[in-house]
DNA sequence: CTTGAATACTGAGTCAAGCTCAACATATTT
DNA sequence: AAATATGTTGAGCTTGACTCAGTATTCAAG
């Protein structure tokens, strides 16, 4: 409280990160909410369409969805069940392991994902439009830097 | 995706703004969970120690706590009710309204403030110590500078 | 081939943190 | 005196998770 060093930087960072996110999410949900699309929903969809190193098709099993979403397997099972009841989401055997479930996104999964995205977009737009196309690029590099290393040196 | 403008840079801050949250949230919550704080009470007894005008006195009515946690009253109430219990905060009468129930941190509460306050600093110094001071300065001041944008022209 | 492990589904019951609605007591304001 | 404001309470609902336990199918190893 004596000296604003870099500690003070990092934490009023985190406070104004805090708040960033908080805005953006509240609007997203908000513009997204005429689409029936869930939060909880939304995150799967956006996780099922990063699939890890599957570039050309978006295919995973059940418990990697979960593992991804930091659910539990009994969870994901439930988010499942309403993405397909919702036809968003598709469950088809895997051929190389019959046990298995793999998701993939139907057409119209694929277009509540373009809906997400493009509300996302605009809304980060928005509020990032004060804020100098030079300067967002420093921000995006910045927390890319901070993730990266993180990603490098993870402790948990 | 084909030509990266301002609309891409935007987004891509939002993701990456959504992941460095993700990161320092959980973290947080992490490392409070010992001290036996959820994360709702976290979130009171930081909105409670940030008084509006109350430079001095950190007093707050419920229907105040209520709005700015964006819950509704009745649900400050029994969040209230725990804090109270957990020996952070006291409710005590308002001498000017016998109506009003002014919130006033406990001993303990600023104790528990503290903690917070300490694992956030902690948590964020850590996730950003890869960025030099003076890329964590620009980041501050670009996001202080859409927050300050958003404050002035809040269209709901 | 049998056994054990893995993958997923199901039901039952729990929880946290919100919400609404409705009723109520007490104060304040008009 | 009547209307309004502040807070409390109870009941019941919702979301999005959780656990535990049991079942069916399939796979992999002995």
């Amino acid at each position: 409280m004596t000296s604003p060093g870099p500690a003070d930087t990092a934490a009023e960072l985190a406070d104004a990160l805090t708040r960033a996110m908080k805005r953006i999410r509240r609007r997203t949900m908000q513009r997204l909410e005429p689409y029936d699309i869930t939060p909880a929903q939304a995150r799967a969809l956006r996780t099922l369409a990063h699939a890890p190193g599957c570039e050309s098709a978006e295919t995973m099993r059940l418990s990697e969805l979960a593992e991804r979403l930091h659910i539990a397997p009994r969870s994901a099972t439930t988010v499942v069940d309403a993405l397909e009841e919702a036809g968003l989401v598709a469950r088809t055997p895997d051929p190389a392991d019959r046990r298995a479930v793999r998701l993939v996104l139907t057409a119209a999964g694929h277009g509540a994902l373009e809906r997400i995205s493009q509300v996302r977009h605009e809304v980060a737009q928005q509020y990032f439009a004060p804020v100098s196309p030079a300067e967002q690029d420093a921000l995006l590099r910045a927390l890319r830097h901070a993730e990266e290393a993180y990603e490098a040196e993870p402790r948990p």
